[in-house]
RNA sequence: GUCCCCAUCGUCUAGAGGCCCAGGACACCGGCUUUUCACGCCGGGUACGCGGGUUCAAAUCCCGCUGGGGACGCCA
């Protein structure tokens, strides 16, 4: 059975490209029936944070990236903390230095760094490598704190075949006798991964494209270790708009700010599988869609950038496939925290009938509340400008009247209501636009919104016919908080 | 500086030697629809970084260059 891991590091949010990392993991196990792993990374105290763990589990959890094993469900090759497995990366270094492959090292940072410092004012340009102080020796000092390195042969070279980018292979000069444990017992990051990866049987670990360079390191240490290693699968980068590095100055990174938006967790996910996957012409996909279409042949190798304007279209596209019922739901939800709503009109059909005008019109689950939101108040937020534009003198007379004629039909029937006022305009020899816009500003408030007999047949006849009238008494208002 | 990765429209990408004087999507520009704003529909422009090979044939394979990105910690 397929073996996946997520092992985030909680320095913070869970960003954008930690996010479609665990997707392709997640898909992956997914569909092959395998295990998804999730695995906290917290050996460097000093930088890691509760807060972090869980911003990043509830993002994992708004996705719908559940796992199989990890925090909060455990599992058999736990603990699933890193900071909660000092003992495991102790017996597996002292291994490595009992068979030879590795050493105690006690050089301390200090000296380390004078040694740095003498090389690069010696103006080598070759890059600074451990000079191999301890590797020979065994004369070891009692009670000093000591690293273990891993002896290093500069011969050869060390590589691998890479699920998405093939064949990799490094010279083994570049590498050096680098760190497994830490002088106050932690593990470093290459050591802490390989140990985990193998303590818990992961046969495949994604991860950025800036782990490239890691990964020799860590195959040194399977080998020292005498394992097979996982297969690795890098992805490319997802770079801001103008190719850096993205940051917080180019988008929103953090998934949970997308939530906080309005954004649908499959829309991210969907974005985020298209930001270096593909399955041919086809944009849209389900959650279910890309666990039956995914695979690493067609995660492509090139590095992406984020587009606001993608994303957002990919987005609304979600929400307009979306089930009436569905879509209620999360309007209900985004209105629970609105005091000045009358909550009326959540139940009798008003919010639903409004939802289904709003749908074409926004692209983000608050966007419909600030189509729809006229709806659900005692009486509209005019916006000033809208009113001032077309609720003239003028018109105000054209709506009370219209709002008599309306008070006279027989039927609040949408298209007999439409063809009573056509000729009702006819005989006026007016335009429906003369209608339109002074009415739409009278009935919501706003300039911009849904056709006019939708909107009546939201308010029905009693509340329109009140508004209508009300555009000529109490307006121009602003009592309400006026909207720009 | 050293090592590694990458290279098709503005952006995401399709393309695994002839189907490609390069297809789709977003964005952009026109138009239609029209009661505003959207949605929708129709149409348009724009790309294989450069130079060498290999081949009857190259966006596709090889080499070089250029350009971008990443990594060079007792960080992850």
């Amino acid at each position: 059975m397929v073996r996946v891991r997520f092992a985030p590091s909680p320095t913070g949010y869970l960003h954008l490209g930690g996010a479609r990392t665990a997707l392709f993991s997640w898909l992956w196990a997914r569909s092959q029936g395998g295990r998804f792993v999730l695995r906290i990374e917290d050996t460097d105290r000093a930088r890691h944070d509760e807060a972090s763990a869980e911003a990043i589990l509830e993002s994992l959890r708004w996705l719908g990236l559940d796992w199989d094993e990890g925090p909060e469900v455990g599992g058999d090759f736990g603990p699933y903390f890193q900071s909660e497995r000092r003992d495991i990366y102790r017996l597996f270094a002292e291994k490595l230095v009992a068979r030879g492959v590795a050493y105690r090292c006690y050089a301390t940072p200090e000296e380390l760094k004078a040694a740095r410092d003498a090389h690069t004012a010696s103006g080598s340009k070759a890059p600074f490598k451990y000079p191999g102080l301890w590797r020979d020796r065994t004369d070891w000092p009692d009670n000093q704190p000591y690293a273990i390195r891993l002896k290093v042969d500069a011969r050869g070279q060390t590589g691998w075949n890479d699920l998405v980018k093939g064949r990799i292979d490094i010279p083994n000069q570049t590498q050096q006798d680098f760190i497994l444990l830490r002088s106050d017992g932690l593990p470093l990051y290459n050591f802490g991964c390989v140990v985990d990866d193998l303590s818990m049987k992961i046969d495949v670990v994604a991860r950025g494209d800036d782990h490239v360079i890691n990964t020799p390191p860590q195959l040194l240490i399977y080998e020292a270790l005498g394992q097979e290693p996982p297969r690795f699968a890098h992805l490319p980068m997802i770079l801001s708009p103008n190719g850096e590095k993205l940051s917080k100055r180019h988008a929103a990174v953090s998934v949970l700010e997308y939530r906080d938006a309005g954004y649908l967790p499959e829309a991210v996910l969907n974005y985020l599988a298209r930001l270096g996957w593909s399955h041919g012409d086809q944009e849209i996909f389900s959650k279910e869609e890309l666990v039956r279409l995914f695979s690493w042949e067609s995660v492509g190798t090139s590095a992406a950038r984020y587009d606001a304007k993608k994303f957002l279209h990919v987005q609304a596209t979600h929400l307009r496939q979306q089930s009436p019922e569905r879509l209620a739901e999360l309007v209900r939800d985004a209105l629970s925290s609105d005091a000045a709503i009358d909550t009326r009109w959540l139940e009798d059909g008003t919010l639903d009938k409004a939802i289904a005008t709003a749908i074409s019109r926004a692209a983000t689950v608050p966007e419909v509340v600030d189509t729809i939101r006229y709806a659900l108040l005692p009486k509209p937020v005019l916006d000033a400008s809208a009113g001032a534009k077309f609720l003239t003198e003028a018109a105000c007379a054209l709506l009370a009247d219209f709002a008599t004629l309306l008070e006279g039909l027989p039927t609040w029937e949408s298209s007999a209501l439409e063809a009573a006022t056509q000729d009702w305009l006819a005989a006026r020899d007016l335009s429906m636009k003369a209608l339109a816009q002074p009415a739409r500003v009278a009935l919501t408030g706003q300039s911009k919104n849904a056709g006019l007999f939708e909107i009546l047949d939201v308010l029905g006849l009693a509340r329109s016919r009140e508004r209508l009238r009300a555009a000529g008494s109490a307006l121009p208002s602003g009592d309400e908080g006026v909207s720009s």
